[in-house]
DNA sequence: AATGAATGAGTGTTCATTCAT
DNA sequence: GATGAATGAACACTCATTCAT
C-alpha cells in the first residue's frame, strides 16, 4: 500500500508552474524533476514521457473545465444567468490558479488538436449555450461560433492582460463588466442586415 | 544594389509557415533551410541565430503592425472610424497572410516579454485610440487597458476560431460585425456603477 | 526446506526464455519479474545481479551439460558408442528444451571467456573422446580439437537449421545420421595428405 | 565535392572492431566515435542510428558473401569444386578479417531475422550447391538444408574454436581437410536407410 | 520476505552553431 | 559567397540497483 509521498502531485505542480513561464519545450524534464525535488527517473513511474505529462495536464483541465461549463449550462435556464456564471467561473479560474490558465493558453496551440471531436469542450459549452439561446428568441440569429469566439476573447484576452500586466487586480472583480460586454457584443456582432448591413 | 538570389526572402518565407505550423521550438535551422532550399550554413550569413531570425521575423511585423494602426490612427478622428479602420485592417492582414498572423499568435508568449517599453505595439495604438474617446466623451469612462483586451479578444479569437476552422470565409467580410460588437462591447464594459454596480 | 513458493523456479525459467529470444542485453530486469510474475526486488533476493543470473544459468547448463558428456564417457567404452551417446543426448536436450539450447547459444560470445580452465566442459567430454580414439587407433591422427570443431559444428548448426525453419522435425530423429556424418567428417579430416603431406 | 576525410571508413572499422569484440549491444555509440576518432555527433551524418550502422555492417557483409560464393557457384561445374572453392573463400575471409567474421557470428542472431526470404544469403548458395549435386546424382539424395548445416558447422565452428585459441595457424591451411570432412559428412549424413537406419 | 517507489548514471539521438574547403 | 561535414552540449528516456515500508 503506497503511503503517498506526493510525488506526483509536486511534479504536476511544478510542470504547470514551468510550462506557464517557459512553455513546454523550454522546460526540461531536469527542470521538472529539480523543481519538484524529485529525480529525473522517478517522473517516469508517473507519466511514461514528457509530452504524456503534458498532454495529460492539458487535457485533464481542460476537458474539465468544459464539463464544468455544461455543468453550469445544466443550473441555468436563461442565457444571461448561464453567461455570467460561466464568466464568474473563469474569473474564478484564473484568479485561483493563473498558471494553470497561462499554461493552457500557451499549450492549446500544440495540444488542441489532439482533442478529439466527441469531447466536450468550454468552447463547446459556450457554443451550445448561444445556439440555444439564439433558438429560443433570447439572441438574435447570430452565428454561434462567431459568438462564442467574441466571448472567449473578451474573456481569454483580459486574462491575457492581465498576464502581461496591463490590468490589474482580482479578475473575478471584474466578471459583472466581462459579462456585460459578452452580451453586448454578442447582440451586436450581427445587427440588422448581417455583415454589410 | 546586390544581385539577389532571393535567398533571404525564400528563408523568411519559409521560417514564417513553418514556425506557424509547429512552432518556434518545433522547427530545426535545417527544416528552415531544407525548405528554403539553401544550406544550413547560408542560413547564418542572414542571422546569427535561430533565436534572432524568430525574433527578427516576430518584431518586424508585430511593430509593423503598430506603426500601421497609429497611421490609422491618424488618419480618423473619431473612434468609430478609427476602430473600424483598424479593425478591417486585421481582418486584411489575417487573410492575405494567414501563417503570419498565426505565427504572431503563437510567438508572442515567448517574445513579447522582449519588446521594449518604449516601442509602439498594435495594443498601444488600440489602448490610445480607446484613451482619446474616453477623453472626448466618446466612450464612456473605461479603462483603456481593459477596453483594449476587449476589443484585441473579440477579433484574434475570431481569428483563431478561423484557424481551426470554427468560423469560415474570408475574415474582412466579418469586419463589420466585429466592429459593432467590439464596439458595444466597450462601452457596456464599466457601464454605470464600475465594477461592482 | 522453505515453503518455496516457485518464485526461483518461475525466474529462471521466464529469464531463459526471454534470454534465448531477445539476447541477455534485450531483457531487462522488469521483463524478467513482469514475467515471472515477482517483483523486481524480489530478484534480488535470489540473485545479485542481473548479470550473475544470466551467468548462473549459462555455467549451470553449460557445466551440467559437460559432466552429462563425461558420464557418457565413462559409460561407453569405443569412441562410435561415445559419440552415438552423445549426440543423441544433444538432440534429446535441443528437443526437450529449445530455448535453453538457444540461451546457451546466443550467450556462449559473452559468457564464455568466464569458464575457468580447469572446468570440465562439453567440449573437453567430445576433445578427450576424440584422444583416446586416436590413441587406441580407432581414429587416424587426427587434432582432437579440430575433429571436436568438426562434431559440434554438425550438432549445433543443424540446432541452429532447426531454431530458424530450416530443418524440421524432432532433432533426435536425426541423431543417427549426425553420428555417422561426425564420424565421417572427422576421419576425413585430416586423411592422409594433410597439412604437411 | 567532399574530399572524403575517411570518417565513414573509420567508423565502420571501429564499429566492426567493437562489436566483434563486445557485441552490439556491449558498445556505446561513444565507444565507437572514440575509436574512429571522432565526435559521437558526426556518426550521425553517415547512419541514422545505432541500429542502422550494425545492420549496415551486418546486410553488407551478409549478402556480399551471398553473392561471393554464387559467383563460386558459377564459375564451377561440379560439387567438389564448388564446395572447395566456397570453403576456401570462407577461410580467406576469416584470415584477412576476422574481425568482421566474428562480428557475424555474433550480430546473426539478432539480425538475420531481417534479411528478406528474397534476398541470396550464404546459406542459399550452398543449399543450392547441393541441391544441384543430388540431382545431378553427384550426392545421394541427402535433404539439402541438412547437408548446409553439416558444412556450414564443419567451418564456422572450425572457425570459433580458432577464434577462442583452440585450434590455431591460418585457417586457409585448413581448407582443405575441412572440404574433405564437408564432403564426407554430407555422403553419410543420410545413408542408405535414411533416418532411422 | 516481499514490494515497488526512487535513484542516478548511462544511452541514443538531436540540433544550433562553426569552419575548412 | 556558399556548402555541408563536424562539433559538442543538451535532451528525453532506460534500467540495474537500493531501500523504506
Amino acid at each position: 500500500m503506497p503511503r503517498s509521498t506526493g510525488a506526483k502531485e509536486r511534479v504536476e505542480r511544478a510542470a504547470i508552474e514551468l510550462f506557464a513561464a517557459r512553455g513546454v519545450d523550454g522546460v526540461s524534464i531536469g527542470d521538472i524533476a529539480a523543481a519538484a525535488g524529485v529525480s529525473q527517473g522517478a517522473l517516469y513511474r508517473h507519466y511514461p514521457s514528457k509530452g504524456d505529462l503534458a498532454w495529460s495536464l492539458f487535457s485533464a483541465a481542460y476537458l474539465r473545465t468544459g464539463a464544468e461549463l455544461d455543468e453550469i449550462r445544466d443550473q441555468h435556464q436563461e442565457f444571461r444567468g448561464r453567461l455570467a456564471a460561466m464568466i464568474a467561473h473563469f474569473c474564478a479560474l484564473y484568479d485561483s490558479d493563473p498558471a494553470l490558465f497561462r499554461f493552457m493558453l500557451i499549450a492549446q496551440h500544440g495540444l488542441l488538436p489532439r482533442i478529439g471531436a466527441e469531447q466536450r469542450t468550454p468552447v463547446d459549452a459556450v457554443t451550445d449555450s448561444v445556439a440555444d439561446a439564439v433558438r429560443s428568441g433570447e439572441l438574435p440569429a447570430v452565428e454561434p461560433s462567431a459568438a462564442a469566439a467574441a466571448i472567449f476573447g473578451i474573456v481569454l484576452q483580459t486574462a491575457v492582460f492581465h498576464a502581461y500586466g496591463r490590468v490589474s487586480g482580482p479578475l473575478s472583480a471584474r466578471a459583472a463588466g466581462l459579462t456585460r460586454a459578452a452580451i453586448a457584443a454578442v447582440e451586436a456582432l450581427e445587427a440588422r442586415a448581417g455583415r454589410d448591413g
